[in-house]
DNA sequence: GGATATAGTATCGAGTAAAAACTATCTTGA
DNA sequence: TCAAGATAGTTTTTACTCGATACTATATCC
């Protein structure tokens, strides 16, 4: 019974930020899943940037997030640029306009005033408790995580303090640990 | 930056739930609006059981939710009666194939899965914080709060002990308290 | 070097959602 | 009391989402 009232709460969120991401994007012309993208975009390393990445990201099939980028692409919100080793693997990146508009529209000025509405602890509070249960989800439905590289079992540090990627055996600038990467996998023991 | 972080988790939150509700009612030609429409319905009180009151919960138009009401119909998950007393208005009624329907989609098998996952803590938690998240966004978004009879100010107990709505002067029985109501108004003091 | 896997695109069809124009009924106020 | 306006709901049109399917191009694996 606990799982219905949670699945409700869930449900009517759900229909709340859809509802506020639509208005928002209304003025520019731009669709909830849409914006979605593009903030993926705004936080996703250069291993995560891909049309593909999205794809998972989304759960969504290739074809659709086809048609959502090149919509995206014509608003000059984002180019493709193709990936030097592999050509068939074109990364996306947010143009100086596409940042500027997701900083402008998101979160929404009505997210904002909700926000305002709740302490600092309800707000650690809530932040928690969704993150947990995103988690749940993801595992669930054998989703990838989408964590940063920071929180990942592959990071490390080498002995000059550096960051460095196991997995894909690379270095790791400060900035970019605190990106989003497909390939994210947290330490083991944690869920 | 907290709040933020808190968008970001509502929105990756949203979009998991929406492809799982898709995916539910997927092989059941149902679409997520319609899923929701059903589990709102089914719910909802006489007072709230209108094309308008659910117009309202969704936020959006009346032509909007008119067609999707239309398919639901046609797929004689619902019916519609006419109001005795307003010859404008109707109310919707699930069919007995649409209640049994309804609790056999939701909350999905993986939704369910991802439930076990939590400790009875956390569960309590989530509910806890899902629940202030999403009043502050109501009040943000001036909507009305869709609570039950049974936590609204107008809800009063007669000196026999019955319960009686004080906005549309009608007794309620112990069953409908629990349901939904348009017209819920949080107790004064209480956000 | 040929089979298979992977990244991405193009097209089509079913469905969502807003806007605007419409009907029917109810309420209100001069 | 009856005309004006408010309210409940439908219909039509248009723009967009999303999945399915079929397609091209490149990479990988024996």
């Amino acid at each position: 019974m606990n799982t219905n009232i949670i699945y409700g709460h869930v449900e009517r969120l759900s229909e709340l930020l859809r509802l506020d991401s639509r208005t928002a994007g209304l003025e520019y012309g731009l669709q909830p899943v849409q914006l979605e993208v593009l903030r993926y975009l705004s936080v996703s390393n250069r291993f995560s940037d891909t049309p593909m990445a999205v794809t998972e990201y989304l759960g969504q099939t290739k074809g659709t997030v086809s048609q959502t980028l090149k919509v995206l692409e014509k608003k000059e919100l984002l180019v493709k640029k193709n990936d030097e080793k592999d050509r068939r693997s074109t990364h996306l990146v947010l143009t100086e306009q596409g940042q500027k508009l997701l900083e402008e529209i998101i979160p929404s000025e009505v997210f904002l005033n909700a926000c305002k509405d709740l302490t600092g602890s309800e707000r650690k509070d809530i932040t928690a408790a969704l993150a947990r249960l995103i988690l749940s989800l993801l595992k669930a439905n054998n989703m990838k995580t989408f964590g940063v590289c920071k929180t990942c079992r592959y990071n490390t540090r080498t002995n000059t303090g550096d960051y460095y990627c196991n997995l894909v055996k690379t270095a790791l600038s400060d900035y970019e640990v605190e990106l989003i990467c497909r390939e994210h996998q947290a330490p083991e023991g944690e869920v």
